[in-house]
RNA sequence: GGCCUGUUGGAGAAGCGGUUUAACUCACAUGCCUUUCACGCAUGCAUACACGGGUUCGAAUCCCGUACAGGUCACCA
């Protein structure tokens, strides 16, 4: 739900073709496996599992002798009549070539005698996913089965079903595996990252769903950035690939960031201020003011703790930060700086971003310097560190009058 | 092991026998912009089509073999 992909019919959906859970279905597999039965398609099998194993090779490979296939009426009907355990299984043909199209792989084909009698009902009564999977289909009314490639090879026998029971076979297009690395899917089961956790790590669902989208199939243009009705809209089978695609948050990543920058700056704040309660900043500085620098900063929103932590953490400064070759700075300068800071800021009344820019420029003419040195000490000075989100203005800003000129004092008494 | 399938730069990929000196995106690098970072813009990433044969005037594109990788061989789905 939360991905936007939604179903047409299901359990919980409804529908025109129920019942959609399958142990209501029991009886219409049945009703079907013995339509099997009576064109010879399938047979009931009595074996039990001690004969099954005996038929194993010394390689542990076995297949079923069809040894059931050759049992007469009269003991099909006594064992049935003596109420023996049975399965119904697919009688396969021992010869010839199943051959069908995958409208990703294209003609697939595979010789009849490497395929096995499969169970097609179990001994309980329950059918086998590859029965009631095609059973289902076909009531279903479907008409293109899009699944993972490992179904490739047990494509032939479901065909040999729908062949047997004179039903059109449905078009496939079977789906490559999304690795986490050269040989390994990417899997739950593994404890790699899922949707959930994508969310959690604060992914937005449009841009976790347009990066999957994009592994194992690629649009015709060159444009990647699409909406869930634009994915639909471009959507088509030639653009599906054959093989596998590893997983690269990276672009992922990146994606997502794109997705941010874009959201509506109101979006943006309700979604990211869940990241900024768990940070060091809660309760002490404006979500606002911060958001405001970090929209175009942050690619997933739980970056958000890690850039905005620093204001919280004011240690004695290394005199080296100040070093800045562009402006010319060092110790000597960001003291005198500082120094003239101070004493104009504290005449600042109205304490914000524009009356902050009108400060500083004077401190330079004052001091007869460039405008860029005296904001880039003045970063330094505030923070402690020489990497910040946003400038000395809106450090300055976010800090508050007596804040940032208490830190000031402190810095100048480091120098 | 048998059978099925795949293999284009670090990742996703386009390409479907000839204007391909192989698009485009991410990553990476550099430059511009700039009070740092980021955004944005521009450029580059030292000629990469798994390998070997063949077909052809011409192959990443067709065929064969080899290697590597995945899938499958259940009374699981």
């Amino acid at each position: 739900k939360e991905s936007g992909i939604t179903f047409d019919e299901g359990p919980n959906e409804g529908g025109h073709y129920g019942p959609y859970v399958q142990s209501q279905r029991k009886d219409i597999y049945m009703k079907y496996a013995e339509k099997l039965i009576a064109n010879k398609s399938a047979y009931y099998c009595f074996c039990d599992k001690k004969r099954l194993e005996s038929l194993g090779g010394q390689s542990g490979i076995k297949k079923y002798d069809k040894h059931c296939l050759h049992l007469s009426e009269e003991e099909i009907a006594k064992k049935l009549a003596n109420k023996e355990p049975y399965v119904i299984r697919q009688n396969m043909p021992t010869s010839g070539v199943s051959e069908f199209e995958d409208l990703v792989f294209g003609t697939v084909s595979i010789e009849n005698k490497e395929l096995e009698d499969h169970v097609l009902i179990k001994s309980d009564g329950f059918p086998t996913y590859n029965f009631a999977n095609v059973v289902d289909d076909h009531l279903m009314n479907i008409s293109h089965v899009m699944r993972g490639n490992e179904y490739l090879s047990s494509t032939p026998k479901y065909n040999l079903l729908y062949d047997a029971f004179g039903w059109e076979r449905p078009k496939y297009i079977h789906l490559t595996p999304i690795m986490k690395d050269e040989t390994r899917k990417l899997s739950k089961r593994y404890g790699d990252a899922n949707f959930d956790d994508f969310i959690k790590k604060g992914y937005l669902p449009e841009a976790i769903i347009n990066y999957i989208a994009l592994l194992g199939w690629s649009p015709k243009g060159t444009e990647e950035k699409f909406t869930m009705n634009e994915l639909i809209e471009k959507f088509n089978i030639s653009g599906l690939s054959k093989s596998s695609s590893i997983f690269d948050e990276m672009k992922m990543k990146w994606l997502n960031g794109e997705y941010i920058k874009e959201l509506e700056f109101d979006v943006f704040m309700e979604k990211a201020t869940p990241f900024f309660d768990n940070s060091k900043i809660k309760g002490l500085y404006d979500y606002h003011k911060f958001g405001k620098l970090l929209h175009t900063r942050v690619e997933i929103l739980s970056e958000i703790p890690e850039k905005v932590d620093f204001i919280v953490e004011f240690n004695k400064i290394d005199p080296d930060l100040y070093f800045n070759k562009k402006f010319k700075i060092d110790g000597d300068v960001a003291k005198r700086v500082i120094e003239h800071s101070i004493k104009i800021l504290e005449n600042i009344e109205d304490w914000n971003e524009d009356n902050l820019h009108l400060a500083i420029t004077q401190t330079a003419s004052e001091l007869e310097t460039k405008s860029g040195q005296v904001y880039t000490v003045l970063r330094v000075a505030l923070t402690g560190v020489n990497v910040t989100p946003g400038g000395s203005v809106e450090m300055a800003d976010i800090l508050g009058k007596s804040e940032s000129i208490r830190r000031l004092k402190l810095a100048l008494s480091w120098l």
